[in-house]
DNA sequence: GTCTATAGCGGGATAGAC
DNA sequence: GTCTATCCCGCTATAGAC
């Protein structure tokens, strides 16, 4: 037996970042799992409820792919470059955008509960981004002006703004972009060690 | 008498840029404008044409907009910074975002002729903003690496994200984020002449 | 060009049987 | 935990009078 729970969220994920949040009903996911509109409400109340739901599971999944990505590589531009390619890989997974951007644009008719969620994860992915980037600064790897925090801002909005292009326009307008976010930040002076070694597959 | 044809539009494009494109009803304009549901059904039969109609909408008043910028601004570094305060003006009036932020994560339920619309105009305002940053690049005001499309294409899908993110998360982020592009893209060598003059309001 | 009235649908949500 | 049945609402859209 399936947690049904855990179903019906990550049903309710995949609608979201292909729609967005008001544009999915219980009739969609009941579609796709099966069950009646009934049996949704018993696990998920209101719609803000599975809101909530929501913005927890996805704080969450960055915390386990980013804690992964801290496991699997030690290099500053290395983890930077893992986390470019988790957009790609929302991207390629069928014409999807990232959650903020799939939450946001309705933020004056959303939950007050389900805003202050999304604001709990990007703040989470904010502060690890921003982590990387002070590192990779100080050992030379990573090249920008201005605050880390600054920073990792420009680069999370605009992963969200240029997925949202790129299902409109096409996906080379998003390579484009994560190119020109890459080669802003690649050191123009040759220093100490070579800055790459195996970036992961994405871009 | 007032143009209703254009009031609607104009209603309309407030509700959008407030709340996305099926979050808003003709109900809601209905109440702004003070006339029936049905007049503006005389005036837009479907939803679909109403957007349509906002798509044209939004890529005239982009034109408009360029146009004086090109017009007021010789210096690349002016443009640059005049259509920055662009996307300023539409955040300081009353937490809206911008049009293809609002159009774009409902791409999967949006009619066809409304999502050529919105490339329309993004095409447009992509090749103006490539137009100042190539001449920019040229006199030596405006740096960045790679090609002026990817550059522009960066830059409107960072504004785009960051506008959605300031909403929910507070200006001093989208402010910050605005900083980082202008700080990018500022000429590291000093070379002949003083890079800018007085930049407009913006930032 | 605006109105009243209404059709027709789909949305979120609940009651209560199994 | 899932079902059937149903409520009530707001939405898009239309008909037809003024």
């Amino acid at each position: 037996m399936p947690d049904r729970r855990a179903e019906i969220i990550e049903a309710a994920a995949d609608l979201l970042q292909s729609r967005s949040f008001s544009s999915f009903s219980y009739q969609d996911i009941s579609d796709i799992l099966g069950i009646r509109k009934a049996s949704i409400h018993h696990h998920f109340r209101t719609k803000e409820d599975l809101g909530i739901a929501l913005a927890e599971y996805y704080r969450e999944w960055y915390k386990g792919r980013l804690d992964e990505i801290t496991k699997l590589y030690d290099q500053p531009w290395d983890r930077l470059e893992a986390y470019l390619a988790l957009a790609s890989d929302i991207m390629l997974s069928g014409g999807k955008i990232c959650p903020a951007g799939a939450f946001q644009p309705e933020h004056n008719v959303l939950p007050e509960r389900v805003r202050t969620g999304i604001n709990g994860m990007m703040q989470y992915v904010r502060g690890w981004l921003a982590g990387v980037l002070t590192k990779g600064r100080s050992v030379g790897t990573i090249e920008f002006q201005g605050k880390p925090e600054a920073q990792a801002a420009l680069i999370m909005a605009a992963l969200q703004g240029s997925l949202q292009n790129a299902r409109s326009e096409g996906p080379q307008l998003y390579r484009a972009v994560v190119g020109q976010i890459r080669a802003g930040m690649k050191p123009r002076t040759r220093s100490a060690t070579q800055p790459r070694s195996s970036p992961p597959s994405g871009g």
